[in-house]
DNA sequence: GTCTATAGCGGGATAGAC
DNA sequence: GTCTATCCCGCTATAGAC
């Protein structure tokens, strides 16, 4: 019998009612009747409604750059790298499908948000120059085929966020059910690594 | 001199409101300030904020499915289809990136929202089983490299949809302004068409 | 058709008892 | 820490004069 904990059922419901609703849809009402908890409660927790969704899109911010950063650093080589972050991906969003949509959505709403909150991580960790600059490197080397470092990103983190993004289209139009779309995301890996090698590895 | 027409004047408002802000987050009084009329004058014209945004959608779900289509019927074969449908859909989303990731996201919290109103078109049209046949058939007589037709679309709309869906974020991480922005969606035609040649296209 | 004024209420936030 | 009651603002929507 574990001890129940107020701020982790709050953070638990808000995470679920704002991801579904969206900041400005969201009701504090209906955060604390799932958290099972009283409204006055929650604002004991936390001060403000924005206060509370600020914790929220953070917690969602880091998850994402949790697995991009560790899959891109080391000394692999390239392709190495972007299949590891396949992986990573996938299965996180498989977990977490509606993350994307959620981040993608408010930030468009708030540019300033990805300023604050996200590109500071990124930016900090100089993994985006450091992989522009390997990218460069295998090309010169003729390890890899030529490919414009932008292009090859914004290529892999389509095909990788995209389906999450737009899960509610596609498993409608293909009529897939929750089982089947598990199952499709999970040989979706190897339909993106296989474009990831097909971009990259030199014709023999 | 154009005479003045309340009507498009509210709907192109609300175009740019509810796509920014949303629907919970749009407010009428903005609406009506922006389309330089009085908030009263507004609901003489559309009965409900919820009428007025149902037409927003569809407009905008309409303009979406409008390139689809015509892209994907008669009788090319589908490397020039969907080399067709990257032109028309790169061209069009220039015009207006952030139709997308309004209507994925307002798809998300309502996902009646597409049963009823897109994706009727699609399915009455017939596209998408047609284009599932196409593909196989190419395939069994050897003009394609063999992929499940699931993966092949997804793949396509990825690579098509996501680069405006998640415009704010990789224009802010690789600091471009809108003119670069522009011009790299432009290149990206040639790379998306690259990569379905790479995909479909038979070693010779 | 256009405008002013206002109804009416949903929902964020707080007071204050226990 | 927990709860009830309530404040009060902002917003959708309408009434009604012109």
């Amino acid at each position: 019998m574990e001890k129940r904990d107020a701020e982790k059922d709050i953070l638990e419901a808000a995470k679920k009612v704002f991801i579904t609703k969206g900041s400005a849809g969201a009701r504090i009402q209906e955060i604390a009747d799932m958290a099972n908890i009283n409204k006055a409660m929650l604002y004991y927790y936390f001060k403000t409604k924005e206060q509370l969704f600020n914790r929220i899109i953070e917690d969602a911010a880091m998850l994402m750059s949790q697995n991009i950063i560790p899959a891109l650093i080391g000394d692999k080589n390239i392709i190495d790298k972007l299949e590891q972050l396949t992986e990573n991906y996938i299965d996180t969003l498989s977990e977490h499908p509606y993350i994307p949509i959620f981040i993608l959505s408010e930030l468009n709403q708030h540019p300033q948000t990805f300023q604050d909150k996200v590109q500071s991580r990124i930016t900090d960790s100089n993994v985006l120059p450091n992989l522009f600059q390997q990218i460069l490197l295998e090309q010169q080397q003729n390890k890899i085929k030529p490919i414009a470092p932008q292009h090859l990103i914004l290529t892999v983190m389509s095909l990788l966020v995209f389906p999450f993004v737009a899960k509610p289209i596609f498993t409608q139009l293909f009529k897939m059910g929750e089982t089947q779309y598990v199952r499709f995301m999970n040989e979706r890996k190897a339909e993106v690594k296989k474009i990831i090698r097909l971009l990259l590895k030199p014709n023999p």
